[in-house]
DNA sequence: ATTATACTTGAAACACTTTTCAAGTGCAAG
DNA sequence: CTTGCACTTGAAAAGTGTTTCAAGTATAAT
């Protein structure tokens, strides 16, 4: 059986694998953990996990680890679901303007979320939604409506179809579905809206025009 | 500017990748092509990829070559399985002859094969087997029998000891195990028969000899 | 013939990584 | 309280891998 401490290192090698393209050293691995200061602790956990059939590496082959992309690690049960949230970033609200809200002095607070709902802890954030631009969007079971959180992974930044993503155009922070014409290659923001007056936004190349990430959840107010 | 000498480096990491899961090292990039003897020459080259943007890599960070997908990072990540099942070329028979049984002229028919059993879809193709030169041998838990078709991996083109490998030597097509004496270097393939007539075969550098894939699954006939 | 380009050679120095092992800690169950 | 489990510690040895450099080769273009 896989412990939390081993699903906390497993993570940590697929996000550092993500970012990097290679796979952590065993030193690396246990620099990044308060509870293991030595490779030798990173490698007894390393061992588990390549026992257990998590990951695959070669003997004395560094940086050898590699992910199975098919098999998931389910969370080990948690005896304290308490000690299992984290702190998330509230920035500023998401329609409120100019794209500075992701300087961090426009951080309002932090929100307490369950880790269980998250892939991964870094580069993800919160903001509080302004308007009714989106309230027919559904993320999991919930809609978005003001006043609720979202969540958005900033690390996502190649969005498909029909994801909802924190769009910077022009300056102004927005919360859309993304669309893009396979053929054209053009590329529509739409407001998933009860309310009329929120009309689509076609991106032309000269727009000044970014993806921030991808909303991956609601948390309702 | 890229050089054809570059090119096929880079190729090669790329393939190494995907077998493996991590980049090759530079040693290992130097031995597996006849031009280069040291690291440094590889070293050379990979800079050049480097320099070019073909690749990105870190300094003193061993096996941390990354290939661009898109713009993004592509981690060697190892890919999982899909759902439908896909058409596999079926090439002539094994033993039949010479190399050209590889042209697309010599294509039979087609075999359908759940994705499920293959890691990826292109370069894959199915051989019928003849002989009994196999039949001891193992992929998974079913052995290799004459009629049966076994389905060759043609992107695997580093295998590892014990692999089932399809090699083609003096134009003649053979499904041996693969050994290569981690000493001497010296390559060794073998048939897992009951036939004792079956002796191994060992590669000299004189031979005209290429692996063409690994077999990475049997259907039984 | 000279120059430039595109490499290869060879060794050594240096850096990074893995592996091992014996001894310990802290916690929870019996 | 004892045992077992799940780890951590600490250092050192033994790999594995990268980088540098000076010198040399081979080919093609000027």
């Amino acid at each position: 059986m896989i412990t939390k401490k081993q699903k906390e290192i497993y993570d940590f090698i697929v996000s550092y694998a993500k970012d990097t393209g290679h796979a952590p050293s065993l030193e690396e691995i246990a620099e990044h953990f308060s509870f293991l200061a030595y490779p030798s602790s990173a490698y007894y956990h390393v061992k588990k996990l390549q026992d257990e059939g998590y990951i695959k590496r070669e003997s004395n082959i560094p940086r050898s680890i590699g992910i199975y992309a098919d098999k998931e690690i389910k969370t080990p049960f948690l005896k304290n679901a308490g000690l299992d949230s984290i702190r998330i970033p509230i920035l500023g609200a998401v329609n409120a303007g100019p794209a500075t809200i992701f300087a961090e002095e426009n951080i309002e607070g932090y929100l307490k979320v369950s880790r269980s709902l998250l892939n991964r802890k870094d580069g993800i954030f919160a903001l509080r939604v302004e308007g009714d631009s989106m309230n027919k969007a559904r993320i999991g079971k919930n809609d978005i409506e003001q006043g609720d959180f979202v969540l958005v992974d900033s690390q996502y930044r190649n969005p498909k179809n029909d994801d909802i993503v924190l769009s910077v155009i022009d300056d102004c922070a927005n919360i859309k579905k993304f669309e893009k014409d396979s053929k054209t290659g053009e590329v529509k923001l739409v407001s998933e809206s009860t309310n009329p007056k929120h009309k689509p936004i076609f991106i032309s190349s000269k727009d000044d025009f970014m993806i921030n990430g991808k909303v991956i959840n609601v948390i309702k107010k």
